[in-house]
RNA sequence: GCCUCAGUAGCUCAGGGGAUAGAGCACCACUCUCCUAAAGUGGGUGUCGCAGGUUCGAAUCCUGCCUGGGGCACCA
């Protein structure tokens, strides 16, 4: 029995309780929460429901929490049901009702731990999105490894999500991308302001393979064709960058797209029907303050070009008119000045931004004793920090915190093969549990019983209710977008395994006079119980996008 | 000035109202002639930034303050 289980029992308890009259309730709770105590002589797990109705049903706590005991302790895979405290209600379960788990999850495989809390959500989450001038750097790798890692997370829930990167490829800094690369081409001096770094003449270099022309141009129309060129060289950098740090897009959207196929104006021609909009000074602007931004924002310049907003709003709209209905986007804290106009923006488009947009502010981080890369133009490049610690061990670390909680990652810590690597901890639980199966397989134990009630041992207990947690927290984590959960959890289960391990054996084992002793029983259903642990510790992995070697 | 995030053990950090506030590291002592000791076991540590409030109960929610990070464009 998992907690889920045990949740709903206790739910239906109390509705049989109201029912028969008994508790007198207006409203059934929704969700009925059960947890792992932290201290063992609470049970095997408990639920302060008792608690939260008391005011609502009008009755102690503890007598309320003693009608629903004297109801559970019927259930057959109940042991014992204990009120106490304040009214806690402490349920002990039968070996065998928990150790069920280990044969569930085995045949459940890969999807123990998905879950459909969000399903029908239509999702499209963006995130890095950075500007196709350079590389990517670190101040794009935590939300690389947030972003892909939520993704997986609200899948994992049932959400249907697409992955969607924002190209800034049109506006004027793509020009002055254009003219650094063009000045290198002709071997000129960069241009004020111009992008610094070599990766610069790295794309000159490939421009100028592929059209040998390019010198003998005219100089504007040698411009058009570089931009074009050296944003499509630097745009597959990016792409392959983010490859090698396992992070896919389902979607490469081209601002240029909005404005080469009118869709700013569109836009704004929705906004103005809605009624938010207003010509002054010779701008156009969106009266975001009807929806409590600070100030209202110029959509289109008094030169007549739009801002940056502009395209954003219209970006939005498309996402609507794609059929998503939750834009949720992942932005550095440098950016949360934004969070009030796009919002406001799209409450000025006639939508509920509370429903409708969500925005996940993340802190920013750094690596300890980090360097600058010349080559990519001083920035630390998200190239070289995987070539140096790893994309393992960089995603894992960057999952494993939450957004809002500012990261200095230490290599050394990064890079350490003990405990105090987290990376290492998990994953060298799972290739443990992968050598213990071969070993075990090799001497004969295989699948072929299963006996539920003989994982009885206090650490298999423990390590059954581990496993039993994980599609809660998987479930949790989703709605709360917070993957760091998934991998704290690992962390927990990884040490419940190891634990376990030093104490039970799976394998038989060899006698004083050499001969092997005869597999039994509890041999084949301890390997079911390992076989259940590495599925899980290899599910939770693959969330966070994190590998799962099966020898270390 | 306004907005926002943070302040928890010596260090790095978990803790979406619940029982005695946790984990790793660091420090000490144990455990491998049998599945990976890259591990396990035991040992102590706290004015949860400060002050109020909400309630049966607050590290958690609310208000104010202190300290630190980030942000407040007709830039992109």
């Amino acid at each position: 029995m998992t907690p889920e289980e045990l949740s709903v029992l206790v739910k239906t308890t109390l509705a049989e309780a109201v029912d028969a009259g008994h508790i007198t309730l207006e409203t059934l709770p929704e969700d009925v929460r059960v947890e792992r105590p932290k201290s063992r002589d609470h049970g095997d797990w408990a639920t302060n429901i008792a608690l939260q109705l008391a005011k609502p049903a009008g009755m102690a706590p503890r007598q309320l929490a003693e009608i629903l005991s004297s109801r559970l302790a019927e259930h057959a895979q109940v042991t014992r049901v204990e009120v106490a405290g304040p009214g806690f209600i402490n349920v002990t379960l039968d070996a065998a009702a928990s150790g069920q788990l280990a044969h569930t999850i085995v045949e459940a495989g890969d999807t123990y731990g998905h879950n459909q809390a969000l399903q029908g959500h239509v999702i499209n989450l963006e995130y890095v999105s950075a500007n196709p001038t350079g590389p990517l750097h670190m101040g794009h790798t935590r939300w690389a490894a947030l972003g892909d890692a939520l993704l997986r997370l609200l899948r994992a829930s049932g959400a249907e999500v697409t992955a969607e990167y924002y190209i800034n490829d049109a506006g004027s800094q793509m020009n002055v991308f254009a003219a650094t690369v063009l000045a290198e081409i002709h071997g000129e001096d960069r241009p004020e302001g111009g992008y610094p770094g070599e990766y610069i003449t790295e794309l000159a270099d490939t421009v100028a393979a592929q059209r040998p022309d390019i010198r003998d141009l005219p100089r504007q129309e040698a411009h058009g064709l570089v931009r074009e060129l050296a944003y499509q060289a630097q745009l597959a950098q990016i792409r392959g960058t983010l490859e090698s740090f396992g992070v896919h897009f389902d979607e490469w959207f081209s601002e240029k797209s909005l404005h080469d196929e009118g869709r700013i104006h569109a836009a704004i021609a929705t906004l103005r029907e809605q009624g938010h909009i207003d010509d002054r000074d010779g701008a156009v602007w969106l009266r975001t303050t009807d929806f409590g931004d600070d100030k209202d924002r110029v959509l289109i310049k008094d030169d007549g070009e739009p801002t940056y907003f502009a395209a954003d709003a219209a970006y939005y709209l498309s996402k609507r008119e794609r059929g998503f209905s939750e834009k949720m986007y992942i932005l550095g804290a440098d950016h949360h000045g934004y969070v009030g106009r796009l919002k406001a923006m799209a409450a000025c488009a006639g939508d509920d931004p509370a429903r409708s947009i969500e925005i996940l502010i993340g802190q920013l981080m750094s690596v300890k004793g980090a360097r600058l890369s010349k080559r990519k133009g001083n920035v630390i490049a998200l190239d070289d920090l995987i070539e140096w610690l790893g994309t393992d061990a960089l995603r894992y670390t960057l999952a494993r915190y939450p957004a809002d909680s500012p990261i200095d990652v230490d290599p050394d810590v990064l890079q350490s093969k003990t405990n105090d690597n987290p990376v290492f901890y998990v994953q060298y639980a799972h290739a443990r549990a992968c050598n213990a199966a071969r070993n075990a397989e090799a001497q004969g134990v295989d699948h072929s019983s299963f006996n539920a009630a003989q994982l009885n041992h206090p650490r298999e207990e423990e390590l059954l209710a581990h496993l039993a947690t994980f599609p809660v927290t998987v479930a949790r984590a989703a709605e709360l977008r917070e993957p760091h959960r998934v991998a704290r959890y690992l962390e927990d289960l990884a040490g419940a395994y190891h634990a376990w391990y030093a104490k039970c054996r799976i394998a038989p084992s060899t006698l004083d006079d050499g001969t092997v002793e005869p597999v039994t029983e509890l041999n084949r259903t301890r390997l079911w119980l390992n076989s259940a642990t590495s599925q899980v510790l290899r599910n939770g992995l693959a969330l966070l996008g994190v590998s799962a070697p099966e020898q270390m």
